[in-house]
Order: structure tokens, then sequence, then C-alpha cells
DNA sequence: CGTCCAGGTCTAC
DNA sequence: GGTAGACCTGGACGC
């Protein structure tokens, strides 16, 4: 079973009909519910449940599932960098663009509720924040919810109901941050001449970003220089390696593929999420 | 029922 | 700049 963050969005993979099923918030409107599948070749077919959308909301839409299914990176160079590489030439043929969340807000807050617990309890705060914070779409699925929406409960809310523990008030503090405009996350999206330094600063300065974090969030965000290193990658590199690594180990192995160096990492850990 | 720990981070030396 | 200790929770495991 593969998992990212990308996978908590509120919604559903079927496997078996390869179709990817969500509920994504439009401005000024309800969230709507959506099916997005392959379609003809080279191109996504995206289903939108309830009556027709305006012009605008069709260009919300548009704008959510293209920074869902990454459209808009171009990770040429990177194959061109490990087209004569045993260990990843595989790679070549298109892997490497990561399924993400609208917003660099949710991401940040799903990364927080990865951090020091199991999978399942990633899930089931998710799938709490989701249920009771987030705005409900006509099909009754719930939107994931705002900075607003999140900053407007208090820090017992996160306790008591979501039962996030200490990483309560890194949720609070993080939705707040960004209402107040003191961190401005989706411009970490946005901007290209930030520096990945810069990036990564301003990541760690966040509530409950660490390095694991920060490197986590830079890939989702076509940042792909950080080596995501935690108590999955390690062994999982132990098992595809044959043997074990010392951080600094790993980090001098890739660091020949420069700035692609966390994206090289990442699909050598995961090449057996690749069918055939 | 107690201990351990899971896709870490923060604080205090 | 590097490194112990504390930190919520709930599922897995040993007894």
């Amino acid at each position: 079973m593969s998992h990212g963050v990308a996978d908590l969005l509120p919604g559903r993979v079927d496997e078996s009909e390869r179709t990817y099923t969500t509920t994504l918030a439009i401005s000024r409107d309800r969230p709507r519910t959506v099916r997005i599948s392959q379609g003809r070749p080279g191109s996504a077919l995206v289903e939108v449940e309830g009556r027709r959308l305006g012009a605008r909301a069709t260009d919300d839409l548009e704008g959510s599932v293209r920074r869902i299914l990454n459209l808009d990176e171009d990770l040429s160079e990177f194959y061109a960098l490990v087209v004569d590489d045993p260990a990843l030439s595989w790679a070549a043929a298109g892997a490497g663009r990561m399924l993400r969340t609208p917003t660099v807000f949710e991401a940040a807050i799903k990364t927080i509720c990865t951090t020091n617990v199991a999978w399942s309890a990633t899930v089931r705060m998710v799938d709490a924040l989701v249920e009771h914070l987030g705005e409900a779409a006509p099909t009754g699925a719930h939107a994931f919810p705002t900075a607003d929406a999140m900053a407007s409960v208090p820090e017992s809310f996160y306790r008591e109901t979501v039962r996030a523990g200490y990483r309560s008030a890194y949720l609070h503090a993080l939705a707040a941050g960004v209402v107040a405009g003191t961190f401005d996350v989706e411009a970490l999206g946005a901007e290209t001449d930030l520096s990945d330094d810069e990036v990564a600063a301003r990541l760690l300065a966040l509530p409950g970003i660490g390095p694991y974090g920060a490197a986590h969030l830079m890939m989702l965000l076509g940042r792909h220089s950080r080596l995501i290193l935690d108590s999955w990658t390690r062994p999982k590199y132990a098992q595809v390696n044959g043997r074990k690594a010392s951080d600094a180990t790993v980090e001098r192995r890739f660091r020949r593929y420069g700035r692609y160096g966390g994206l090289a990492f990442w699909l050598y850990l995961t090449k057996d999420w690749v069918p055939g």
C-alpha cells in the first residue's frame, strides 16, 4: 500500500476504476465533488457533481485540478539527468509528478498530522478536520477546511475533537498565522525567484514543521533538493539498497543529482509502487 | 494491563 | 552546532 500526503485529500482513490474522487472548495460558492480520471491520451477527465458550473467556478475548479495533478511541472531536466542511470532510467518515462493538494496550506496542515504518529492516526485526524470544519458540497461530502475555518475554533477543539494531542497548538497557530498574514504559505507555491534555502527557511519557521516536514512540503512545491529522511524512508532505503546507511551517506550518494536529489531519492524508494 | 512506537519537533542545555 | 527529554494519541504487542 502506497501513501503520500496527497492521498489524504478529502476523497478516495478507486484503484480498480483508476479514478480519484474529491470535494474541492470554490471561491464564493459551495464546494463541489469531482471525479478525476484519465480522458483521451494526454488529458484528464473531470466530472463535476450537481448543476452546471458558471465560468468563474469552472476556472476555480480547473486551477485546483491543475495543482492536484501537478500538470504544470516541467521535469525534463530531471529526466535528462537519469536517462542513462541504471537505478533511475525507468523514471524518465514520466515518473515523479507528485499528486498534490489544491493549496499549500492544506499540505502543511496534513504534513503536521503525519508527524510522530502511525498513518492510521494521520487519516483519523484529517478526517476529523474535514468532517467538522470543512464546508459541505451538495453531495454532502466536505472540502478541506479553509485557514479561516481552522483559526475560528480554539486550540481545545483540536485536542478534544480532532484528538491531535500536542499538534493542536501547531495546527491552530498555523491557521491563525495564515489568516493574520504572518505566514504567506501560498506564495511559496507561486514564487519562482526564491532560492530553495529561502523556501526551506520559511517552512521551518512554521509551527510544527521541522526538517522532515520542510523536505516533504518542498517536494510538493517542485523544490526537489531536500531528501525526506524519516522513519519510513530510512528502513525503506535499507531494504532497497540491501543494507543500512547513515543519513550523511545517503545524502552523499544522492548529491550527484543536484537540485533533484530529493526526487531521485524518493523515486529510488518507490519504484515498487509503479506497475510493471 | 504495561510498554513501545509511529513518515518529528521544540526546548534547553 | 549538536544532542537528550518531553510531548498527545491509539494501535500493536508481550505478559
